[in-house]
DNA sequence: CGAAGCATGTAAAACGTTACATGATTGG
DNA sequence: CCAATCATGTAACGTTTTACATGCTTCG
């Protein structure tokens, strides 16, 4: 499917980049919905290079330290705008590791079972934290046409998700927390 | 991390099973949070039978159809609950295609991206439907001490998923048909 | 000067999908 | 008898993570 190689493309179609850039971006804008590390994108960049999609510019940063300017080519701009365009199925539930542990928890006792859900809400909570904080930055709906569009509803996509998740855990944690209570009073 | 050794063992310690009986688990219970296939079944059973965490019967069904029927032994008992236990830092974000391609969708047209959206849609909704059916066997909370408890709140978080999913998508629609409404408009 | 961050790569292992390969059983 | 399903495996390929490897620049 290659989808590392039209994520790559549609970030320099914003504008020219290094790969140290493109790797920041996954960390820093791209998390929301996936994540991609160094040793993934540098390959990746060279293949397309290759290929004709991008190309690149040596820039000399400080005395001597190299770095490389990738940008897309109108091969490349060509190549991603068919991809856009592609409707897709949906995809098989990604793996989550927490839920397998739930899906057994009847072999755990009540109180660890509530303490491994409070430590997974902490966690979702401070995802959450830091969602909100980064869609503060939109007071309206930016204009359909700019990058910030998809930036959005993407950010607000994410913040909808830990919402759920983190009402998931509640509601969990309500249940193990109730049968706690009826085994109290059965004794 | 070899989530799917704990995956196996957590089925086979609710009951014997055969790798083809593993992989239907997968098909139609684990798909809430996970899918593994076969390829990856046969051989993980192979390993964890070389380990001791499991052993297994050969079985003869008809005439002379040879299967293997697994069972957990102590040792894997032990090893599931020292894994059921360990607390686990929330993963990252998982690869969603889909929402890569909105993230990038200020070069599409508005048509595009509601054609795009609403397609999304239909799917997640027919998801969503298989779910709604599954849960009607639930009338109650199950007894948290049973298999049933895991199975119910597994359940229940991923319709929690998929309905957070379509109001997202929907939010999306919104958006895209109100900015074609003052596209018009501005003609 | 030292720490944090900039910058680029490769290698090995783990994980996952698709394809190849084969054959038996069951129920209509 | 035929189709669907049961049943077990391997091989090749693609994706992702972790580790190895190196060195420069900027700012306090």
């Amino acid at each position: 499917m290659r989808t590392l190689k039209y994520a790559i493309l549609g970030l320099l179609n914003k504008k020219d980049m290094t790969g140290y850039d493109i790797a920041k971006e996954f960390k820093y804008e791209l998390f929301k919905f996936w994540h991609a590390r160094h040793s993934q994108i540098y390959p990746e960049l060279k293949r397309l290079a290759e290929e004709g999609f991008v190309t690149y510019d040596i820039k000399i940063s400080g005395d001597i330290l190299e770095k490389k300017l990738y940008s897309i080519t109108e091969k490349g701009q060509k190549e991603l705008l068919i991809w856009l365009h592609k409707d897709e199925n949906i995809s098989q539930t990604p793996k989550d590791v927490f839920r397998l542990r739930m899906y057994f928890s009847n072999n755990l006792d009540l109180e660890s079972r509530i303490h491994l859900l409070e430590n997974q809400k902490v966690q979702h909570k401070e995802k959450l934290d830091i969602l909100k904080k980064t869609a503060e930055q939109y007071s309206e709906i930016p204009d359909h046409n700019t990058d910030r569009f998809g930036d959005f509803i993407v950010l607000e996509g994410a913040i909808m998700r830990q919402e759920s998740v983190i009402k998931w855990l509640d509601k969990c944690i309500g249940y193990c927390k109730k049968a706690q209570k009826e085994e109290k009073k059965n004794k």
